[in-house]
DNA sequence: GCCGTTTTCGGCCCGACTGTTTTCAGTCG
């Protein structure tokens, strides 16, 4: 498949205004609303609207300037009236009055799990808490555990995630970097005196979460690239501006590092400045105990020593091959076992995004997505997948408008007559089925019998003890209709931990039973962790990455799944979306019959 | 605030869990 990474944003040409833009008015709206404790179902209608200035498929902007959007469903007088204004003002009064009531600050601690409308709205008008340092201060103090509705235990658990929150408050997902990383290098490429150019650090070796961006680049101007990037329009600070290294804060928080060197020297501060540190301290100690000094400027002799002469290194190859290595993907670099088995020729052949045929794990507009299948199956078509699973959600994920059986059963029937009657990708009809409480799955067996896969999931129930949550998924793994597992340990990078579960286990029942286990590639769930997929591949259980995607956009989410697929060792036979449609047809009859 | 008509206003997304209550409100998925 094609190469693509980030969410292309849908911008409109020629308008000040943005389809974002108007989409975070809404949603902010809709929040102040419920910070008023308005009426439910209006606060519906800002949220709806903002679904719909996104994923119309006409120019909305156009409509929106031509004061036309009523005879959008979903939007009535009275949006489109306000959308009206706010694409040819710039602005819009209701939200400005709205705005005025409350502190900027206040929509902070909607990030604060517990938290919702009320309570904040409570605290905001009881103890006058305006933001996350207000409220740690009352809560401190006691003042929370003493408000009416609130108490003790509240109290703690508000305190516990505001530390969770200052513990990550430093790091950023890899999929929310990505964007910037990309148009740096573009913008680096670009310039004539750059030679070359690499992110380095984390970002490179595909880490889930990174705390800041690291680029070198080769240059014989060094000032000139220098000053090239303090003075992009995305750099809110600069922190450090000299003649071979600056340090910046992008617009979004994320402090960036950009270091440049000579031609010659890149190879040794490209190895450096990817890590990890753990993986630098282990190839610094070979070097030395082959009489050679590394750092990164070069591999030189250590004077006095005696060393064999060495080859001139131009590339990271040839410096790992100075070392008597093979040479060591960035992925692998952490000092987990890589550099031993560089040494003795056994490095896996890892995982392209190009060696991926098809994705189980999506959703359509029969759930919580936002796209048709039948547009789902044309994005897929587009990035040259071959076949691609639709998996809505069922029937006890009721947010998500999960399917009951005789919608699910519908649902295949279109599916089948999709696929008598298209020629791009072939669709495989599957659910996302709940894996309920005990253990026992949200649809019968013999619904499930009828579908070409089932991918399981837990949704809720977050709490139980690691022994109840353990049992609670095995029995599911054993259920023969059982294909994968869904986001195995449930949680949400920086925001949500996983719930306790005994994964070694796991993975046994897996391979015991030849269930499949999830990649899930959305940059914020990553999960089942690259950490433990060396030791599932051992042990013969196959990976599946899937997006996870609810919109089209969604789909180039594969992209994360194969950098943890990377970090975990797999090569393209560990996963089973590697395989053709004719070889992948074929596994999902075995797994079925097993 | 939107929709669909019953053409003037009622219905709109359910259930588990938690912590606060003393029978339920708020949050989350």
């Amino acid at each position: 498949m094609r190469c693509l990474q980030g969410s292309p944003a849908l911008k409109e040409k020629e308008t000040d205004m943005t389809r974002e833009e108007i989409t975070d008015v809404l949603e902010e709206i809709a929040l102040l609303l419920e910070l008023k404790g308005e009426n439910p179902f209006k606060v519906r209608a800002y949220r709806n609207g903002a679904d719909i200035v996104i994923n119309y498929e006409g120019d909305f902007i156009q409509l929106a300037r031509d004061n036309d959007l009523a005879q959008i469903k979903g939007i009535g007088d009275a949006l489109a009236k306000k959308l009206h204004e706010l694409v040819t003002t710039g602005s819009m009064d209701y939200h400005e009055k709205l705005r005025a009531e409350f502190p900027q600050t206040i929509f902070e601690l909607f990030g604060i799990p517990g938290l919702g409308p009320k309570k904040i709205k409570a605290l905001h008008k009881e103890l006058k808490v305006a933001s996350i340092a207000d409220l740690k201060r009352v809560c401190s103090s006691g003042e929370v555990a003493a408000l009416s509705g609130f108490g003790k235990k509240t109290s703690e658990k508000i305190l516990e995630a505001i530390a969770f929150r200052e513990q990550h408050a430093d790091r950023f997902l890899l999929g929310e970097v990505m964007p910037a990383v990309q148009r740096i290098l573009a913008d680096l490429r670009s310039h004539s005196a750059v030679d070359q150019v690499e992110a380095a650090g984390s970002v490179r070796r595909g880490k889930e979460t990174v705390h800041d961006l690291d680029f070198i680049v080769a240059t014989t101007d060094p000032e000139a690239v220098m000053e090239f990037f303090v003075q992009r329009d995305e750099v809110k600070k600069v922190l450090v501006h000299g003649a071979t290294k600056s340090s910046v804060h992008l617009e979004n928080g994320v402090p960036c590092d950009l270091r440049a060197v000579s031609n010659e020297d890149f190879p040794f501060a490209l190895n450096y400045f990817t890590g990890s540190k753990e993986h630098n301290v282990a190839i610094r100690g070979r070097a030395r105990d082959r009489g050679y000094t590394l750092n990164e400027y070069r591999l030189a002799p250590i004077e006095g020593r005696e060393a064999p002469k060495l080859k001139p290194i131009r590339t990271e190859a040839e410096l790992y091959d100075a070392l008597d290595l093979d040479y060591v993907e960035p992925a692998l670099r952490e000092n987990m076992g890589e550099i031993e088995a560089a040494e003795e020729g056994q490095l896996p052949k890892l995982i392209e995004l190009e060696n991926l045929r098809g994705t189980f794990h999506n959703h359509t507009t029969a759930s919580d997505g936002k796209n048709t299948l039948e547009e789902m199956a044309a994005a897929a078509e587009d990035l040259g997948l071959e076949y691609l699973g639709i998996a809505d959600h069922s029937k006890s994920s009721f947010q998500a408008n999960g399917l009951d059986a005789e919608r699910l059963l519908a649902q295949i029937d279109a599916i089948r007559a999709y696929n008598r009657s298209a020629s791009g990708v072939r669709v495989f009809a599957g659910t996302e089925c709940d894996i309920l409480k005990d253990g026992s799955l949200d649809f019968e067996d013999e619904i499930l019998a009828q579908l070409d896969y089932v991918v399981a999931s837990i949704h809720n129930v977050f709490t139980l003890s690691e022994k109840d949550q353990t049992a609670r998924l095995i029995k599911a793994i054993e259920n023969p209709h059982i294909t994968m597992i869904g986001h195995l340990t449930g949680r949400l990078l920086l925001r949500r931990d996983p719930y306790a579960l005994n994964i070694p286990k796991i993975i046994d029942a897996c391979a015991a039973t030849g269930t499949w286990i999830e990649i899930n590639a959305s940059p914020l769930r990553l999960d089942m962790d690259w950490r433990w997929w060396h030791r599932a591949r051992d042990l013969g259980v196959r990976a599946v990455i899937n997006p996870d995607a609810h919109r089209v956009e969604g789909l180039q989410d594969l992209y994360f799944g194969v950098q943890v697929a990377r970090k975990g060792w797999l090569r393209r036979e560990d996963v089973i979306n590697c395989l053709s449609l004719k070889q992948v047809e074929k596994a999902l009859e075995e797994k079925a019959s097993s």
